[in-house]
Formats: C-alpha cells, sequence, structure tokens
DNA sequence: TTATTACATGCGAATATTCGAATGTTACAA
DNA sequence: TTGTAACATTCGAATATTCGCATGTAATAA
C-alpha cells in the first residue's frame, strides 16, 4: 500500500514542488520560457544555488531545457503543473488569510500576492 | 524573494503532501471521515506511524480531527487538497504512461491505478 | 590558443524527515 | 481502582535536503 508506484510518484512531484525557490522559478517559467541566467536575476539569487534547484526540476523532468549558444533555455514541460500551482495559490490565499484574520481585524493591507 | 510568505506557505503545504502514505490518507479520506485506527488498517501500517503521519497533516490544518469517545475521526478541511491530489493523479498517471511506454510498447497490461 | 561568459556539478556541513521502539494519555469498562 | 482500547508523543538512528564554496565544462570571443 504505501509502496505503491504512483503514489510514490506524486510524492516524488510534490516533494520538487515543496521549496519556495523552485516555486517561484516555476511561476517565472509559467509566463514563458526563461535562461539560467534570467531566472538566476529575476530570483536574486547565487548562479549555483538555482543551476541546483533548476537541477532538481529537471530530474522529475517537471521542466525542459533547450540549449541554445551559451545559454540554457528553461520552459515548464506540461501545462498541469501551472494549473496546481494556481490550485495551491487559491488554496493558500484563502488559509493564509484565515489566520491573519484571526490575529485581528485591526490587522489591514497585508498583502498577499 | 525567496522569503515570500506565501511561496514559503506553498512549500509548505507541497511538503505535507510529499509521502506516499500522506497521499494515501488524503485519498482515503477524501471518501469520507474515517477514524485513525480504520486508517491504519486500511493502510496495513503500524498505529504510531499512522498516526505521526496524522500528525503532519494536523500540523498543517490540512485535515481536521473530531474525538468521538474513544476514536478520533480524520476528514480533509479543505476540498481544494483533493482537487490538488485528483489534478496530480492526471499529471502522474500521463508521465508514469509515456515512460512506461518509453521501455517497450510490449509492456502491456501494467495497471496504473 | 587563451580568455570569458554561461551553466553544471562535486563536496561538506547544517538541517530536516522518517521509521521503529518505547512510553504517555484519554475514555470507558469491569 | 484496575484494566484495556484507541491514539499521541518522544527518542534516536538512518537517510535526505539544502546551501555555500570551489571546481568543471561547453560555447564563443579575442
Amino acid at each position: 500500500m504505501q509502496g505503491d508506484p504512483l503514489r510514490r510518484f506524486k510524492a516524488d512531484i510534490f516533494q520538487a514542488l515543496a521549496h519556495p525557490t523552485r516555486i517561484a522559478i516555476l511561476e517565472f517559467l509559467g509566463k514563458g520560457e526563461l535562461s539560467a541566467g534570467a531566472l538566476m536575476e529575476k530570483l536574486g539569487m547565487e548562479q549555483a544555488n538555482v543551476s541546483q534547484h533548476l537541477a532538481v526540476l529537471r530530474a522529475k523532468r517537471i521542466v525542459a531545457n533547450r540549449k541554445a549558444g551559451n545559454q540554457v533555455f528553461y520552459s515548464v514541460q506540461d501545462p498541469i503543473i501551472g494549473e496546481v500551482l494556481s490550485l495551491m495559490r487559491t488554496y493558500c490565499r484563502a488559509r493564509l488569510k484565515e489566520t491573519l484574520g484571526m490575529l485581528g481585524e485591526t490587522r489591514k493591507a497585508v498583502r498577499v500576492r
């Protein structure tokens, strides 16, 4: 039961999505293909670190990479991943609003993207 | 950018979903409320282990628990979680089929729930 | 050829997850 | 009160993630 291959596979994908940086990468890529360097800039993080996170996403085949001369362009393989992230955003925004609301209605202008 | 609260929150929820046992628990609970003991039976796992995974899901408020005398009944808090799992199942089935297909069309009758 | 740009990978320390085994706790029955 | 059933929690060892830092590689420019 625990060794169910499909559930293992799902868990692996969820695991790959379970990091703020990788979520940010996928959100940026959702708007279109980007080079590793462009991602690095947008994220404001070390090159090696971004590359490592991209390696995680590549290993699970969540992103595709295309070499063009000097650069490597990344894109999201399957649009379903975008839908998963979108659903999760809806879910988390509701929960966050709820939690923040609980600790006082006076707490206004809490910006949640 | 990396410290974005919403992305951290999303990552935390994905992390909670990133285990085959917890996915199984949520799939069972998707069909209706179940006691911890009933889950233990359906999963065929140790009581303590199931309880630990339930604790992870509780900590993230993904499941709700209701005490009724001797037992504790669990249920999924928000139906969106079910939708996320459903989307992920669709995604993973497609990927698994594709991957298995790649290593020989002769491999038939590979049952993927 | 040498240098530089754009990425990727290897290594090690810090941190987090997971499981089994033992122990707690709570509700109820005897 | 004593016992038992149903869960929860704690502890420790094994394993996995993550980050910074250093190094490696492939394409192109000088």
